[in-house]
DNA sequence: ATAGATGCAAATGGTTTGCAGAGCT
DNA sequence: AGCTCTGCAAACCATTTGCATCTAT
């Protein structure tokens, strides 16, 4: 399987577009990471390595990330976007713990084949979805 | 069962807050709507019957709602926030066209289930969950 | 050479909030 | 009277955009 440096290469040269350091940079810092990032949290990643890199751009790159199906955006219920890497991974949903954040992803079969019949039982051609699933984890009940 | 404007009351009395004209106003312009409001198009609609109410209180109001549990916020993926009346009504999850916004309401206790059983499984207890399904439907596709 | 990219700062747009005056109870 | 409410306008805050300057190709 192609690197997502390669994808995102790719990517960019089909739409005439650049590969800056900038956007090297940026998808770099988003598959070193293993949680979710918000864009704020993601810039100052960035930052860390170049200061001189601008939100702008952590903002306008994030957008072609997601084009391009390299990263994806995801909505924890918080106000803001996290993403995470979605190049080669699985597709899965989230868990959420609405006490301390913490998120379990998963992957559920028969809950995406519903999903798919429902649809189509629509006359809907499925793009995507979203499911969140938001709740209290045994240790913040615990905690209490 | 309980009229909505009686649940509000009563939840307004609870909390110690008071049921004023402009309240009850919104929340029944809210159910006089089939479709789902953004909060935009609510305010029109109640300013069209009272010209004098301003968008905090709709926005202030909305969220009394919200917690009451008699509407419910909704996230068609187009950065507003819609509304639906919720009390009373049967819980069910959206499936939404991406190019006209028709959207279809679903409800399949395959999936409910699973959900329970995943959050279950995951030491989680399970307050709410949103799931949306995005397409496109059989109209937009021929009108191409 | 030149279309596209960047950083900065200003703009946006939905939503929230501070405040002074008004209204329930 | 003593709270809570309301409308207004200003404030917020994540995200977007205009612009003058740079840079990858």
């Amino acid at each position: 399987m192609k690197e997502p440096q390669e994808v995102f290469d790719a990517y960019l040269a089909e739409k005439n577009l650049k590969a800056t350091p900038q956007r090297r940079l940026i998808l770099d810092t988003i598959l070193k990471q293993k949680d979710h990032l918000s864009s704020e949290e993601l810039y100052a990643k960035v930052k860390a390595r170049d200061s001189s890199i601008g939100q702008a751009t952590v903002y306008r790159t994030l957008k072609l990330l997601v084009d391009a199906d390299i990263v994806e955006p995801l909505d924890f219920a918080d106000g803001v976007t996290r993403y995470e890497p979605s190049y080669g991974e699985e597709h899965h949903d989230h868990l959420i713990c609405t006490v301390c954040g913490k998120n379990i992803e998963i992957l559920d079969p028969t809950i995406e084949k519903r999903q798919e019949q429902i649809a189509k039982e629509q006359g809907f051609k499925l793009s995507s979805h979203k499911m969140y699933l938001y709740g209290i984890c045994n240790d913040c009940r615990k905690g209490k």
